[in-house]
DNA sequence: TCCTAAAATTGACTTAAGTCAATCTTTCTG
DNA sequence: CAGAAAGATTGACTTAAGTCAATTTTAGGA
């Protein structure tokens, strides 16, 4: 157990490059926080005294609207950090998060963490390298949602999905099709209808949570430019 | 002239609490570029070298789609960097920025700046401190695209603008209402009739690019929650 | 000041995608 | 294994917002 944390702090992308004694540092900083499956972590606007750092288990962070419409913003896997925003700006959360199975998280508190930055460059430029790809990812969203409609966007990330899992070209979503919608800024019925829709195409197979990708070529074509209808 | 940038770079939040010697460091690795209103300071995928900050001038940041349809990401002013993202992360840059205005920004290379950021840990937590603002503002566009409609986005845009304007009751827009069109991810004609669907129901007042917001209340509970039908 | 080009507005029409409600299916749990 | 609950699908309908085209208004340069 014990262990098991120092190892996964070891191979975290962001703690790379620190000593062993460097490493036993953060890990003395660090608490353990587990949380069940649909457990809140944090919410929108509450106040964040540190970040975590998800050890086990899958959550996601999302926006939701006062008629409870979610939009996931993204889901997380071990060894992402969760939270850092509320650190370094503003001090409040930007959004909820919540586990999406049974997880096991560190818990950094602020200050600790700040000076630990100040004592190491590059754990700064490992936060800054990390903050950077998510804005990066946020510009992807931002124009997905705002500039394609579902059917693109949906194209969009089922590539996305691929090109994660070494291009395979079957796919197994590890998320219900009602988190997919809700990633992909739409609902379960729509996602469901384009679903049929694609795989009448030929663009895809579906079969439960597994995804053929039949058309690379089409479903990335749409993805880009084109409307369903046009195919 | 000298003078000038000088003045601007100390002035820099992103600079703060640097001493006089390491102040004219930064200004040894920078050069200066000038940039004519409508021209490209760089594209969506482009190789980014450096990142920018603006020093006079008002640039966009922006998403385009294959039909021509523009998201603007931000709009940025003097004293605001621009690019960083493609300086920590991933080596290109993430949207396109074009000058709206006449500008003139500082270019610095990324390698001298990364040594800067070293060398000077109390710069790293800046940088953090500017990128986690864009993320949160990042999500707050992405929540308002997503899960608001137009009237609502409008509203919590408007209300946005005259807190920045220290609470004004009357905005002067300082852009053009297709450019306010894009940053709420509309179009001019969607725009154009909700506003007047707004100062119908005497929410503002709208004379050009003057726009006065009578009914503050009613346009906050509109930004959050409701349909401009409901009122 | 006039005149042209850009910006903004308005109307008629289309459509993507949401809502609501009914069913079907899968997956757990008792 | 049964039955309930959650998840997914389908159909009928509504609607927000986009498109296209025609004016009107505004503003900058000759």
């Amino acid at each position: 157990m014990e262990m098991d944390v120092k190892q996964l702090i070891a191979n975290v992308l962001f703690f790379k490059g620190l000593s062993e004694e460097e490493l036993d540092g953060i890990h003395r900083i660090a608490s353990e926080r587990t949380y069940h499956r649909n457990q809140m972590i944090f919410s929108d606007g509450e106040d964040g005294a540190g970040f975590f750092l998800l050890v086990t288990g899958k959550i996601k962070v999302f926006k939701m609207s006062p008629e409870g419409k979610e939009q996931i913003l993204h889901i997380l896997g071990p060894g992402e950090p969760v939270g850092q925003v509320a650190v370094f700006a503003g001090a409040s959360f930007p959004a909820n998060a919540q586990a999406i199975t049974k997880s096991r998280l560190l818990f950094f508190p602020r200050q600790a963490f700040v000076d630990l930055i100040q004592a190491r460059p590059s754990l700064a430029l490992n936060m800054l390298a990390i903050l950077s790809n998510r804005l990066r990812e946020f510009t992807v969203q931002i124009e997905n949602i705002s500039l394609k409609e579902v059917p693109a966007r949906l194209a969009s990330y089922l590539i996305y999905l691929s090109d994660e899992q070494q291009g395979a070209e079957c796919l197994q979503l590890n998320i219900s099709k009602a988190q997919l919608a809700s990633i992909i800024g739409t609902i379960p019925e729509t996602l469901s209808r384009i679903l049929s829709r694609m795989s009448t195409k030929n663009l895809i197979g579906v079969n439960g949570r597994e995804i053929q990708l039949t058309d690379r070529d089409n479903l990335a074509a749409l993805a880009e430019h084109g409307r369903l209808g046009d195919l």
